[in-house]
DNA sequence: GTACAGTCCAGCAACTGTTTCTACGCTGTA
DNA sequence: TACAGCGTAGAAACAGTTGCTGGACTGTAC
């Protein structure tokens, strides 16, 4: 009979892609990883891995092996959340991972409820951009995750991950109250010349606000190029840079900053996202759920006026 | 994460139906098993076992964990199944259950067969009657079994079994050449007062050949209870008793042996049973081959002549 | 009463899986 | 071409845990 934990290592490795990184996330030693694969290979008297360049790539077997391994790993969580789901009162210990603004606005909230409702759950949260959170959630590092997807960015749906949409959240052009930029313009076009602060190209939000800026007809001046949407508030405050931000960050966050809404209207959607062997946990349940009632209790803030589609 | 080990005793604990039986499939001390199980139940956190009686019972949580059990369980046997059909040459150890007609017969000449052809696969043969061969199957106990089934008796399909027909083998009344019985009865019921020799009545081949005597109008008087065929074949020839003999015991168990076809020409059905999980694998494949290649390479006895339908 | 089924306790043996250290091969750069 | 850096492989030793046995105990059924 196969060693489970040797087959979640075995899995590991193939999301990692080399045995080095499936140490680091498991917190092993490259050597131990190395030897628990020498050990299943034995076992199955197959070969597993074979090198290629200075690392490894899977062998035909071992990947379908991983698949199996899917689909057993899947089949426990099941077995898991139901018998959880037996329990008189929901316990035990979650992780979830949220990018920065659903860290600031909505996890809070979803947090006390969920210590208010459920004492004897244990929440913890962890930021990490939406990339890295969906990383950790195949990895068993998270058990759910909030992601966000931008107009046409949407990330293909994947096998074994249950999605399920928290929130619309418009997306709106943050102008000084007083200043050079904080006269009403008339599209996005006139506001080619300003500086701004975006997230980084590498990330969705940072692509699609540069493609709102091309499509408007300008590459936009970066003068801060941060993740943070607390500074971009502040700088979009200030005066110092023009932003976009969502509406999530709501009143607090967006005092004193011009919210103006963009052609199209366009939103990022929010969403939950666990492996779906733990759909029916009632932890989870429990999480989303939380969650949910945060958002819905978000007072949004609406846009003092809105740009025509300017020029392309 | 659960552990396996202890979910497969779970499981064999509702198949044995109390923990002194699973200690003793898996040899294991009851001490051991008890064990085991606590710590199921505390990484769990549910109730597995209720007492009831000087028994146990699992509770409906445990038996829900075991019906996931068992899908992990064939899903893990579908993984190795496939490694080991990667491999160039089938290897490996198979250890197959059959009941005693099928271990005189057929099974040497499979066996042969196989060690011929697949010197490296390891083939273990238990001789056991149909039902301790099944549970044997499903306890993991047993790879592949032959298991037969008397008209009348057919037994459910049940889920996770893989069977295949291997052989209809014919049933046929034995009597001696000479001597008081070895005249040619116009039917069945002419042998009213005759001994016989038949298997136990619990049995199904025991309780089919009561069942052909009732049929035919009398209760046999059953001289010699024993399931060994070769023990009733040699009390046909002897005259010491009467007996219905399946075909496939061959022209050398058979021979001195007059045989009488039965009304309806009643025959019991062979086959093989595998867990499904392992039906790809190839030595099941191979040993099914093997076996279907045997019955096929026996001669068979045709009958003298066969009985007309008596009065009933 | 006896036999049986399960539980609890304590002790122990074996093994699993880790670390450390060393070595090797490949890649990309100087 | 030489070399540094990275990733994997292997040997040996070690620590911890797992999971077993044996025996004593409780409760039930016959």
């Amino acid at each position: 009979m196969l060693s489970l934990p040797r087959l979640r290592l075995l899995h590991e490795v193939h999301r990692g892609g080399s045995l080095a990184a499936a140490a680091r996330t498991l917190n092993f030693t490259p050597s131990a990883v190395s030897q628990q694969l020498k050990l299943l290979e034995r076992e199955t008297g197959t070969a597993l891995l074979e090198p290629v360049g200075r690392g490894v790539r899977l062998t035909p077997a071992a990947q379908r092996l991983v698949a199996h391994t899917e689909r057993i790993l899947a089949q426990l969580e099941v077995a898991e959340a139901e018998l959880a789901a037996a329990q008189p009162v929901v316990r035990g210990e979650i992780t979830v991972a949220a990018f920065q603004s659903a860290v600031l606005t909505v996890a809070p909230v979803a947090l006390d409820a969920l210590a208010r409702d459920h004492p004897e759950l244990r929440v913890n949260l962890i930021q990490r951009e939406v990339e890295g959170a969906y990383q950790g959630l195949l990895a068993h590092e998270f058990d759910l995750i909030i992601s966000e997807e931008y107009p046409g960015r949407e990330e293909p749906r994947r096998d074994g991950v249950d999605s399920v949409e928290l929130l619309r959240d418009p997306l709106y052009l943050g102008l000084p109250l007083t200043g050079p930029w904080s006269e009403r313009p008339a599209s996005l076009a006139d506001l080619a010349d300003a500086p701004w602060t975006l997230d980084p190209e590498l990330t969705s939000t940072g692509a699609w606000s540069r493609a709102v800026c091309r499509q408007a007809g300008f590459e936009p001046w970066v003068r801060v190029d941060t993740f943070n949407p607390l500074l971009q508030a502040d700088l979009a405050r200030t005066g110092h840079a023009l932003a976009f931000l969502p509406a999530l960050l709501g009143p607090r966050h967006l005092a004193g900053i011009r919210r103006v809404g963009l052609p199209g209207s366009p939103f990022r959607r929010l969403s939950t996202q666990v492996r779906s062997g733990r759909t029916r946990h009632p932890a989870v349940v429990a999480c989303r759920a939380a969650f949910a009632e945060a958002v819905a209790h978000m007072s949004v803030e609406e846009p003092e006026w809105t740009l025509a589609p300017g020029t392309t």
